[in-house]
RNA sequence: GGAGACGUCGCAUAGUCUGGUCUAGUGCGCCACCCUGCUAAGGUGGUAACGGGGCAACCCGUUCGGGGGUUCAAAUCCCCCCGUCUCCGCCA
């Protein structure tokens, strides 16, 4: 939810903040004219309610033939306090509505849709297998290989999109995902395994429930939401609070299954495990003031370069456009590993800044010397199942091998190398 | 799943039976000042959030787990929901 004060003195960086996404920017001057009427049926309602309870004393000390003059007298303005409350609900209604479908406030992002990022820097070099004389196979194939993927009994138990994870598999899954604890832990952050179900409130709160709502499972009987990333319970953990951010932001690292529908996916990424319906995460997430945002964002962005580094992934980073921002996020940024067996980039982190949109609709403040304020949350990927993609590609052998980046050997006894299975 | 108790301003609690004097009291904690050569103790005052109006001092409104209802008036009465705790049952 974006400030309405802000959108009242600020209406011309909304409405540009609107047209960069590609989003609607009539809905500024919509919610400007709703917060016009709510103000004003507002103060009808509080004189009259004003002048309702002052009565109301006066009949509480009157008596005989006061009393029943008094009590007319407010029978008739209880009649009309009830009318302007109902008129004043109203107008407030309407305005969290429109506001409710306003995305956040874009923060230097480029302009424009999915394909107008700007590539930051590119780290590490593409290994070139035509001059170490191979064709490099896909994930799959060499997970396959190793035992690790088995994409067809996934399907067979549980629809497409599933899989499992076996032997090595299993333990690479585990593997990266403690590395990513403890980087985590190491920059001072706490450890956390968080619900993956949810409240339809916390879910609405993160800002997953607008443009995006076919993405996520809901499970009718319960009405509960299963969670696309562990950042939904950790923006919901501070819910309703009023921190004290003095001594830095909080971070927490969130462990956690990840749950996606992938709706609008058909035909895309249908092979191995790039896109599936469930995986497990390490995400880190920040409650900072938003003076340190931006700063904060970079942080999260270079532990995701320190983590690249620990499994030798070849990667880029790219600073992705306002079109192609979640409704929550005011600038994001995605680490890009080298795929070889497609030629292309794919992302395996994305660290967002939502400055004040998601601590708004959760209800999250710090204390300051001048009262309260809204913090800001930031979120970022340290490890996902989906690395396992990248990292077997790259590390590939000619036999069918792969080379484990001594970043995970110690969480995998000192493996070396996954052997084919024969 | 069944029975019961409970949910009040950071924490602890009073108030609910008997609706209006609740502008929600008190203690603790916290802040400021005073006193005491330090410390401890004591004294005085202040201590919620949100929204609206105003240049401002300030004024008004909302909030007693959430939502509805009764009433001129609800922390207080009624209904529904959520949560916590205790006991029972069932399951792993």
């Amino acid at each position: 939810m974006i400030d309405i004060r802000f959108l009242r003195d600020h209406s011309d960086v909304v409405r540009a903040s609107q047209q960069a996404r590609g989003a609607d920017p009539t809905l500024v001057d919509a919610a400007l004219a709703a917060d016009a009427r709510r103000r004003s049926s507002l103060v009808a309602f509080e004189s009259l309610r004003a002048e309702q309870k002052s009565l109301g004393k006066q009949v509480a000390q009157a008596s005989g033939e006061e009393k029943t003059a008094l009590l007319t007298r407010t029978k008739e303005l209880s009649a009309q306090v009830k009318e302007h409350q109902a008129t004043a609900n109203d107008a407030e209604a309407e305005l969290d509505a429109l506001l409710f479908r306003i995305p956040n406030v874009v923060e230097g992002a480029p302009a424009g849709g999915e394909e107008d990022f700007v590539t930051l820097r590119t780290v590490g070099t593409p290994r070139d297998f035509a001059a170490e004389g191979f064709a490099p196979r896909d994930h799959l194939d060499l997970g396959e290989g190793l035992r690790a993927i088995d994409t067809m009994r996934g399907a067979k138990v549980s629809g497409s999109r599933f899989y499992f994870l076996t032997g090595v598999g299993a333990r690479l899954e585990l593997a990266i995902l403690q590395a990513a604890m403890d980087k985590a832990l190491a920059e001072g952050f706490t450890p956390m395994i968080t619900p993956t179900l949810v409240t339809p409130e916390t879910m609405r709160g993160t800002g997953f429930l607008g443009e995006h709502a076919d993405e996520i499972y809901r499970l009718e009987r319960d009405d509960l939401y299963l969670v696309g990333t562990s950042e939904v319970a950790l923006a919901g953990y501070h819910g309703d609070e009023i921190l004290d951010l003095s001594d830095g932001p909080k971070r927490y690292a969130g462990w956690s299954a990840c749950y996606r529908r992938e709706a609008g996916s058909h035909g895309k990424d249908v092979r191995g495990i790039i896109r599936v319906h469930q995986f497990h995460k390490v995400e880190m997430f920040s409650y900072c003031s938003v003076d340190d945002a931006a700063a904060e964002h970079e942080r999260l962005l270079a532990w995701e370069e320190a983590m690249m580094a620990a499994v030798e992934l070849p990667y880029r980073v790219i600073d992705t456009a306002a079109g192609d921002l979640g409704t929550s996020a005011a600038r994001k940024f995605d680490c890009e590993a080298w795929l070889p067996s497609q030629e292309r980039y794919l992302e395996l982190t994305s660290t967002s800044n939502c400055t004040t949109f998601q601590a708004r609709r959760m209800n999250v403040r710090e204390r300051t010397d001048s009262g309260t304020r809204t913090v800001a949350t930031l979120n970022g990927t340290l490890g996902t199942t989906r690395w396992i993609v990248a990292i077997l590609e790259n590390h590939q052998q000619p036999d069918g091998s792969v080379r484990v980046p001594e970043g995970l050997r110690p969480y995998l006894g000192g493996l070396e190398v996954f052997e084919p299975v024969r």
